[in-house]
DNA sequence: ATGGAAATGAAAATCATTTTCATTTGTGAT
DNA sequence: ATCACAAATGAAAATGATTTTCATTTCCAT
């Protein structure tokens, strides 16, 4: 078995929030750090079995990840010009607890995002 | 564009639950319908278009679809055995509706899914 | 019957992810 | 320093779901 290659981290960590394993390839390599996406999947694979990053499924079904326990957020974006708004979601948090606890599941997560038109659209 | 073919459908709802594309032309072929993977594909898609079913991503990625209820609900998915509730997300329309405005969008859609293990896994 | 639009499906293309495998790197013993 | 061996790396191939292409077939209205 592979151990994560630290510098993977650190690129998820300064991506903030979510990002794909191609995302933080791409970045590092932009970055001009040396590595191969192979190396990137393998290091996300063992953060998420260590428990340090948690992985998610976008809409189209590819996979992103981000640090556990990171204070995160939502995003409210308009439908027309892409136009993007980070917004806070106690309300969110509290409705998965309370949901989950419902119905008996355990470490939840959840995704949740608002998208309109915004005021200049 | 094109439109559902019936008999994916009618096999949709004969699968109860949760199937996969793949899944769904499996259990045709088996059933000795003649039918291409292509056409299951359009036709899911063109439900999901209609609101008739609802669509979501396994663990590994795969989008497994089923047959909607009727009002507006969201999900609680076990991310272990894919077994899911459906659940009421009144605090959620009132979220969203109060960031919008907050930022002053309008025509507002919105996402929400809870995941995490169910009492079982 | 006739023409055009919609539906169909086989095969190729796409794209994220995983696997293979040969090479490199790190480490501990001598 | 040298040798030996395990772990890490990454390029390239394989995999598998999904989408696209495109030629053909089916439907309908005239």
């Amino acid at each position: 078995m592979s151990r994560s290659n630290p510098r993977v981290l650190s690129t998820l960590e300064r991506a903030g929030g979510f990002a794909s394993a191609q995302e933080v390839y791409r970045l590092m390599q932009r970055e001009g750090e040396s590595i191969g996406l192979t190396t990137v999947y393998r290091s996300l694979q063992s953060l998420v079995n260590d428990k340090i990053v948690d992985v998610l499924r976008r809409d189209d079904g590819e996979a992103i990840y981000r640090l556990c326990g990171d204070a995160h957020h939502h995003h409210l974006v308009c439908k027309n010009c892409g136009d993007t708004v980070e917004i806070e979601g106690g309300a969110i948090e509290k409705w998965a607890k309370v949901m989950a606890e419902e119905h008996g599941f355990r470490e939840v997560g959840h995704t949740a995002e608002i998208f309109g038109l915004c005021s200049k659209c």
